[in-house]
DNA sequence: TGCTTGACATAAT
DNA sequence: CATTATGCCAAGC
């Protein structure tokens, strides 16, 4: 690639740098793809994002450590599987806990 | 081609 | 923690 990548893809790289059984908020990736600020870039990237693409969009949770989609919608409850059988827990209102599975401020 | 919406975050109130 | 306001890029219409 000779031509810089676009920021999409300097989020997905952001992204699969998250190691396994860890989340992230969309705010740390977008700060680790040098994007401050730009959570939301984050956000619609991941949605526009292809299921064979290798990017880990399930280890991307927002602020509060929860899942921004509707679990019973299919997506949002794919994620939460993954997570789990990646071995991170939930607590009792759905979200996870930050400060144990994600980045501490 | 221009406006609106969108897997959000952060600071302030 | 809820709500409001702001920032910002890409895709849809």
């Amino acid at each position: 690639m000779t031509l810089p990548p676009s920021l999409h893809e300097r989020i997905f790289a952001a992204v699969r740098r998250i190691p396994s059984g860890k989340v992230a908020t969309y705010g740390q990736v977008a700060l680790g793809a040098g994007l401050p600020s730009q959570a939301r870039l984050v956000g619609y990237a991941l949605h526009r994002l292809p299921a064979e693409s290798s990017v880990p969009w399930h280890r991307v949770v927002n602020a509060r450590g929860g899942i921004s989609l509707d679990e019973r919608f299919g997506a949002g409850e794919l994620q939460r599987v993954l997570l789990e059988v990646e071995g991170v827990r939930f607590n009792g209102e759905g979200k996870i806990d930050l400060g144990t599975y994600g980045q501490k401020s």
